[in-house]
DNA sequence: CTATCATTCCAATACTCTTTGGAATGATAG
DNA sequence: CTATCATTCCAAAGAGTATTGGAATGATAG
C-alpha cells in the first residue's frame, strides 16, 4: 500500500472542483447557470465573451461534472448537474466575502445606496408577499423567471420595466431582486423604480441564494 | 458605472478562494488543520513536504484569510479562521467524491475490505457509544484528540495502539475513526484489532465531517 | 443543400504557479 | 550569545493555463 502516492492521487481529484472554480470566467457562468439552463450563444453573451471561450470554459466544468448538456434542436443547453453547485457557488461567495476586503470595498461602491436594501427577513418577505403587502418582482429575462422564481414574485424584466411601469399599482411597496448580490439587474430596477415616485427596495438574495437556504421556489 | 470592469473585480476575488483550493497540497494542509492548530514543522511533516513549501503555501491560505497564525514561544502556530472553511474542505471533498469516478475507483483501492465500514447510523452510533454499547477510539495523534474529538471516544493513537491493545475490552465491538475518509490511520487500525481478534469496524468521518452535518463534538 | 450553432484542431503568445536551491533575516527560549 | 523555528529574498527550471486566430468538422432544421 503506498500511502503517499494514493493520497497525493486523493487530494489530486479533489483539487480538480478547486481548479475548475479558480476561473472568473468559469464563476461567471456559474453564475448564470444558476438561474436556469441556457445555450452556448445565451452564456457567451451574458458573460461577454466568444463562443470560443465560453465554449472551452463549459468544457472544463462538464469535464468536472459540474454541469451537463442537452441537445435540443440546433442549440445545446447546458446546466447544473444539481443545486449542490449552486451551493458551492454561494458557499465560495460567502467566505470570499466574509475575507476578503477587497471584495466587500467593490459591493459597496456598487451600491451607493445602502439604503436600498431590504431590512427584513427572507421569511417575513414570503408572508408579506403573500398577502399581498408588498409587491416582489423579478427583473431578470423572462426565461430566467420560468425556470426558477421566488413564491408570489412576478416576472418584470428590466429592459421591459420602463414601458411596463403602469401595471404596478403606486401605493404598495415594491422588492426587486435578480441573479444575486453580484448582478446589478436588480440595483437599476430601484433607481428607475424610485425615480417614478415608487417605494422601491432591493432584495440582494437570488434563487440560488434562496435554496441555498432550504427555502422554497416556485417554477 | 463601468459594469463589466466591476463583475470581473468581483468574480475575480471569488475566484482568489478557488485558486486557493485549487492546489492538492494546500488541500491537505487544510485537512490537517481541520484536525486542531498545528506549527508548521509538524504540518510539513505530516504532509511530508519541507518546512520552506509548507511555509510557502501556508502563506497563500493566509493570505486568502483561510488560516490565522498565533505565535507561542519558538513556534507559530495555524488555525482555520473557523468551521466554514471546514465546511469548504468537506463539501469540496463529497462534490469530487460524487461526480469524480476515479476519486470512487482511487478510495475502493485504499479500502480493499468494504465490510469493515461502518453501516450504522451517526446518531445510532453516539447512543450506542454512550451506553458503552461499542468503543469508539479515536486514533489520531493525541494532540489532535485533545483539540476536538467524538463525544464518548477515547484516545488511542495509532503508533501506540499496538502495545496497549489490552485497554480494550475484548468483549465489546470497537469502532475506529481518524481524520476522515482520506486518512488511512483508523484503516490500519481496524487491520491490527481484527487480526487480534477484535471485531473492529471504521468511521469513515473525521471530526469535520461530523461538525458539518451539525453534530455534537467534545474537547 | 444551406444556414446556424457548437465544437475541435493546430498554433502561438503571455502569463501564472510550483518547486527547489542557497543564503539571509527575525523572533524567541535558555 | 546560541540554537531553534519560521519566513524571506533572489533565482531558475518546468509545468500548466488563458486567450486568440484561422480553419475545419459535426449536427440539426428547414
Amino acid at each position: 500500500m503506498n500511502t503517499r502516492a494514493t493520497k497525493d492521487l486523493l487530494y489530486q481529484q479533489v483539487a480538480r472542483i478547486g481548479k475548475v472554480v479558480s476561473s472568473p470566467r468559469r464563476l461567471e457562468l456559474i453564475e448564470l447557470l444558476c438561474q436556469g439552463e441556457k445555450s452556448v450563444e445565451q452564456l457567451a453573451g451574458d458573460a461577454n465573451m466568444t463562443v470560443k471561450l465560453a465554449s472551452a470554459h463549459l468544457k472544463e466544468l462538464k469535464a468536472a461534472r459540474l454541469v451537463e448538456t442537452q441537445r435540443r434542436g440546433k442549440h445545446i443547453y447546458y446546466r447544473l448537474v444539481d443545486s449542490g453547485v449552486a451551493d458551492l457557488w454561494v458557499m465560495l461567495r460567502r467566505l470570499a466575502g466574509h475575507r476578503l476586503l477587497e471584495l466587500q470595498a467593490a459591493l459597496t461602491t456598487l451600491t451607493k445606496r445602502p439604503d436600498e436594501l431590504l431590512p427584513v427577513g427572507s421569511r417575513q418577505l414570503l408572508q408579506q408577499a403573500r398577502r399581498g403587502d408588498i409587491i416582489v418582482i423579478d427583473v431578470r429575462p423572462a426565461d430566467e423567471y420560468a425556470a426558477n422564481h421566488l413564491p408570489h414574485a412576478r416576472s418584470l424584466p428590466l429592459a421591459e420595466l420602463k414601458r411596463r411601469l403602469h401595471e404596478l399599482p403606486a401605493d404598495r411597496p415594491v422588492v426587486a431582486y435578480c441573479r444575486g448580490p453580484f448582478c446589478l439587474m436588480a440595483h437599476q430596477a430601484v433607481a428607475l423604480l424610485t425615480k417614478h415616485g415608487y417605494r422601491a427596495q432591493r432584495l440582494e438574495d437570488g434563487v440560488a441564494e434562496w435554496r441555498a437556504r432550504g427555502l422554497p421556489l416556485a417554477a
